[in-house]
DNA sequence: TTAAAAATCGCCCGAAAGTATGACGGGAAA
DNA sequence: TTTCCCGTCATACTTTCGGGCGATTTTTAA
């Protein structure tokens, strides 16, 4: 159930505009009152009303007007310690998304076995293995073995 | 010297907007005329000049304001290999007897590159890039590019 | 200068790798 | 309990690799 307190909370940009048509409509009666008085009001009347009216299309446009979205790409260096022992980077590998299985498909890639090899080595069929070949590749946007274990010792996921 | 013609050209969006204006007086020329013979015409006269002249504003705002641009950071990750020098194995390069561009093709191969994208690299034919690799894994004792890479990096012949 | 080594290119063919898609069970999280 | 992810496997197809030839042209070094 929505209170009608909530619903001004929730439209007060709304309600804004309302009051704010409501005051331009009493000083719109008030001129009107004027232009009875004066000679020649008339122009004068019509004249605020542009003006005014002129005025809120262009607030309306500033207010309403989405702004463009303008990307700019900044270069993050991130330096890798190489050549001591290996850490294993936990963070790119949860990043990713990798599966353990998968890491370990990696590994025995980076060693240099094929995909037969492998699948004897894991007790699975060689089809599994290259399941887990091509989730890997799209895991780590690369399209051949020799890139993603490229990809992969720079992030440290292998030694 | 400025001529009349070329102030015309630099400001045609000013002069647009002066001749818009003009027709827009005339308009309401005409409006005014209407307005006398008929009975409460003066709300409707208030409320169109009200609704031109906000279409106005917004116009012009639009017209005249610059685009609001949001700028949205990206950040872009950029892997730095650090410390640990690479130090070429001469001695084994001799003892394989691998040939400079054979060395060049295998770093191009551990650098994830297919033959075809090497053959590119290095402005000759795939066919060359092949017996190139034929050749590499014969010295290195290898069947496979994986193969050869791993073996190749424990020798220190590639970083 | 001349032979050896290196670099270039070609063709064929089979093997391996990679893509796309679908399916199924099991376990963990919601 | 249901949904989602993982691991498993399969089929069918395309692309890339790698082996096995042979061949010509530079380069290099004796």
């Amino acid at each position: 159930m929505i209170t009608i307190r909530q619903f001004f909370i929730k439209h007060k940009t709304i309600l804004a505009y309302g009051i704010s048509l409501a005051l331009l409509l009493i000083l719109l009666k008030w001129l009107e009152l004027r232009f009875i008085i004066f000679d020649h009001a008339l122009e004068i009347y019509v004249g605020a009303i542009a003006v005014i009216f002129t005025a809120l299309g262009i607030w309306l446009a500033l207010k309403l007007t989405k702004p463009k979205i303008e990307r700019v790409v900044v270069e993050k260096e991130i330096y890798i310690e190489k050549g001591k022992e290996f850490v294993f980077n936990e963070t790119e590998f949860t990043r990713l998304g990798l599966s353990k299985r998968e890491l370990e498909v990696l590994q025995l890639m980076a060693d240099g076995f094929s995909n037969a090899e492998i699948a004897a080595r894991l007790f699975v069929s060689l089809n599994t293995i290259k399941t887990h070949a091509s989730n890997l590749f799209f895991k780590l946007d690369a399209s051949r073995r020799t890139q993603a274990i490229e990809k992969a010792k720079t992030l440290s996921l292998i030694p």
